[in-house]
RNA sequence: GAGCCGGUAGCUCAGUAGGUAGAGCAUCGCCCUUUUAAGGCGAGGGCCCUGGGUUCGAGUCCCAGCCGGCUCACCA
């Protein structure tokens, strides 16, 4: 222990002393009959003198957060899980043995505890403890009780305090965990299959994203963690599988920031003999449903902070439908201008130029479109809205529209001003695939370091016939954010990214 | 990657004008058998992020760096 100071010191002179008195600092198995929380929803209303006429014993277990001493006697706050019950330590109840160990015992012990409930003066409920077990001692000091830990760093860095000292953190990984619960249970129930693909990948594809490079030794070649498990996924569509999702990590090697960390939860799936028009109702239900799981049942509405130091709370409401409007459209509404004027690249680029947006030269009409987008229009999506028909320059692995080449059947929805799914009845004619590939490799030619790569094994895949698919991606981190109000893809992930420490 | 803000005891924070480094909680000792930020009395605990510089003297001023936060840029 390199830190080494009093208070470590002290602890480890506690636990000579146990050890001295028989006891294991380490402890053991220990039969648990009731959690905390169980103990407070069941007689959380029970009387003192019901508590006296009908005694209820319980065991329960738990680690010490905070420690009342009155000579011959103590109050423990035993945390279990996210709920804390009180505990009472008293000498003529434990006896000397019993009281001993109270003796040694510091905030942050696991300990075990046998005895009848009772109600003291103030009314909490509490445990009179008659028999207590050490199951394990901390050797740490937890931060201060009142405060708590809240220097960011350290509570990324040490999530295991973190979560100790911050109960909001626990209940925010909790609901973490219940959302991609409830997703895998809506999607087993519409009949698709999980499935897991490849993270290592020989030719990294399915997003427009720098990879991150590793090495197999015996095969000798470079691997790539994976960007998106999209092209492995429709190879299993062409391979029968009619319905998949995989629920897992993408790493991209990018920029880290308080809605970026280099390893993020994504969702796909994919759907045959379907097109994006269906995957817009299913989203809608399938984000109801979990607005439905972290809020409860009827929920409609979720307060959510646009900004880490806003004061002011927007209510995102999620009645169906959601607005839906194209991205030709609604860069137009945005600039009050017709969808005539809109196709005039003239019209478009001296937009562009008013609007400030970061104009290199030469850019392609609908390059400058999605400058514009960027800058005019996502800052003010903050209701669900569905942005459709994306240009095809962006969306290298979408359908094009029947009556409109330029454009891709491809909707993308946002919410609270970032962008939540990306959804699109996927290219299966492998001819045009491969164009796509070309024109992405070109890109790369000049310089573009996330263009993607032309896979020749998807294009042989498509060549046995893909059937029309519609497929979607949503950030799971993300979306994690706006159900629990977190300004920072970092309070949703437990062991964010950070630099080495030291 | 750029700008702004921060780093002082285990934790949360003060630190005046550049002049011996402080509080609360936690820890240790004593008192206390119904408290809940328990209380009372006493004590210990510091690489003031690191390295340079200015100065008789730097936690404080200057420069460089490290780590973090926020904003902006790219990406989901």
């Amino acid at each position: 222990m390199d830190d080494l100071n009093d208070q470590i010191a002290q602890r480890l002179k506690k636990l000579d002393q146990l050890r001295r008195l028989g006891i294991d600092p380490f402890g053991g198995k220990f039969d648990v009959q009731d959690r905390a929380g169980d103990l407070i929803a069941r007689y959380g209303t029970a009387t003192k003198d019901a508590l006296e006429q009908k005694p209820v014993t319980t065991t329960i277990a738990g680690r010490v957060i905070a420690l009342r001493w009155f000579g011959k006697a103590a109050f423990v706050s035993l945390q279990d899980g996210v709920d804390a019950i009180q505990v009472y330590l008293k000498k003529d109840v434990l006896g000397e043995q019993g009281f001993a160990l109270a003796g040694l015992l510091d905030i942050g012990d696991w300990i075990g505890v046998s005895g009848r409930l009772f109600r003291t003066k103030t009314n909490e409920l509490t445990v009179e403890v008659k028999q207590l077990t050490l199951l394990c001692k901390a050797l740490r000091p937890l931060p201060e009780k009142w405060h708590g830990l809240t220097d960011v760093e350290t509570r990324y860095r040490q999530r295991y305090v973190d979560l100790i000292a911050n109960p909001e953190v626990k209940r925010i990984f909790i609901t973490r965990g219940r959302i991609i619960q409830a997703i895998r249970t809506f999607l087993v129930g519409k009949g698709f299959l999980e499935v897991e693909t490849p993270m290592m990948h020989q030719i990294p594809g399915g997003a427009t994203a720098r990879p991150f490079v590793t090495h197999h030794n015996t095969l000798g070649v470079d691997l790539y963690l994976r960007v998106a498990p999209e092209l492995y996924l429709k190879r299993l569509i062409v391979g029968g599988l009619n319905r998949v999702f995989e629920i897992n990590r993408n790493f991209r090697n990018e920029g880290i920031s308080t809605i970026h960390n280099p390893e993020f939860t994504m969702l796909e799936f994919y759907m045959a003999y379907a097109d994006y028009t269906d995957l817009m109702p299913l989203t809608e239900e399938l984000i109801v449903e979990l607005v439905e799981t972290v809020h409860g049942k009827g929920t409609q509405t979720v307060p959510y902070c646009l900004h880490p130091n806003d004061e002011k709370t927007t209510t995102l409401s999620f009645t169906r439908p959601w607005k839906r409007i194209s991205y030709r459209a609604a860069i137009a509404d945005r600039l009050g201008a017709t969808l005539q004027q809109i196709t005039d690249p003239a019209y478009v680029l001296s937009q562009a130029k008013k609007h400030q947006c970061d104009l290199k030269g030469g850019e392609s009409y609908w390059q400058l479109m999605v400058l514009l987008f960027e800058q005019v229009v996502e800052p003010t999506l903050i209701q669900p809205t569905f942005i459709t028909d994306f240009p095809v320059e962006i969306s290298p692995l979408a359908k094009r529209k029947a009556h409109n080449p330029e454009l891709t059947d491809r909707f993308e929805l946002y919410i609270a001003t970032r962008e939540i799914a990306n959804a699109f009845s996927e290219l299966n004619d492998p001819l045009d695939q491969r164009k796509r590939f070309e024109a992405q490799m070109a890109e790369r030619a000049k310089g573009d370091l996330e263009a993607q790569r032309l896979d020749e094994d998807f294009l042989r895949a498509l060549e046995h016939g893909m059937p029309p698919t519609a497929g979607e991606g949503i950030g799971i981190d993300r979306l994690v954010m706006l159900l629990t109000n977190q300004t920072s893809i970092r309070d949703v992930i437990l062991f964010p990214q950070l630099r080495p420490e030291k």
